[in-house]
DNA sequence: GTTCCTGCAAAAGCTTTGCAGAAGA
DNA sequence: TCTTCTGCAAAGCTTTTGCAGGAAC
């Protein structure tokens, strides 16, 4: 998604724009390194320093419903979020701990069981090691 | 995984079987509901009525380090565990909250990206209405 | 003027940690 | 005896809730 139309997006499902929300949906669309709500707060916090994190909270919460970010469950302990463009899946390196972005066909896959089924939302998460962590230990 | 082994696979790995341990255990396989650590505490509270629920994190943290127990993240608010079975996915109903288990043949899916790296984890969420609940909805 | 949004403080949950006593090898 | 495990209490985090003031329409 394009963030010359998330002003659109958000007047269409009668989202107030203010200037926390414009804040956070920047930070969203121009820095898609899923972050977490900690994240987003203490850079947004920078240049809005009255900012609480029960607007972040309260935001994300409202993006997500309306389906313009994605949760990321990743992991237990902590929630991420990612503003939605095309299916993708996500890998986690258990080393250096960042989160990739991967192409996935959803529709290629062969499932069974899941016939009479309505799916409304499909997550991929891999694990594993990253390929410059990989070198790293190799060379250990 | 049947239940028999598990003992076997126990011994193979260090891990003392204790009561709490084994009852833990015997849960998981038998109700593979895939259960949330209150639900665990609550039903062997029952056997074991002095039974902490430290225990219960630290017996599932132990199993799942030794990748005989799957955590399942489906969701952001609660963790699920999961004894380790073949590669399978996850489908919440958003109505009914159940959790169903599918077949999917993780190594058929196209996907592209993730050259160089090593995979050691795959986890496939779906969310959307269960056929049960999807027929309750019709008839409203 | 009414509705919605923000942000502080407090509360609520879930999970981890420290530690002493008990159990097991 | 030495190590590991259990379970209580407390601490630590993340997230939610209540509420009063402020902003937007």
């Amino acid at each position: 998604m394009r963030f010359e139309n998330l002003e659109k997006e958000l007047k269409n499902r009668n989202i107030n724009l203010s200037y926390q929300r414009l804040k956070i949906l920047e930070y969203l669309a121009h820095n898609q390194c899923h972050p977490t709500v900690d994240q987003i707060f203490i850079n947004i916090q920078k240049s809005i320093t009255t900012l609480s994190k029960t607007t972040v909270y309260n935001t994300l919460k409202k993006l997500v419903e309306e389906g313009l970010v994605r949760v990321i469950n990743i992991e237990d302990n902590e929630t991420r979020y990612d503003i939605v463009t095309e299916d993708h899946g996500h890998f986690k390196c258990e080393n250096c701990k960042t989160i990739f972005d991967f192409n996935v066909n959803l529709d290629s896959f062969s499932i069974n069981g899941l016939d009479n089924f309505r799916i409304l939302d499909k997550n991929i998460y891999f694990k594993g090691i990253c390929p410059e962590c990989a070198q790293v230990n190799e060379k250990n």
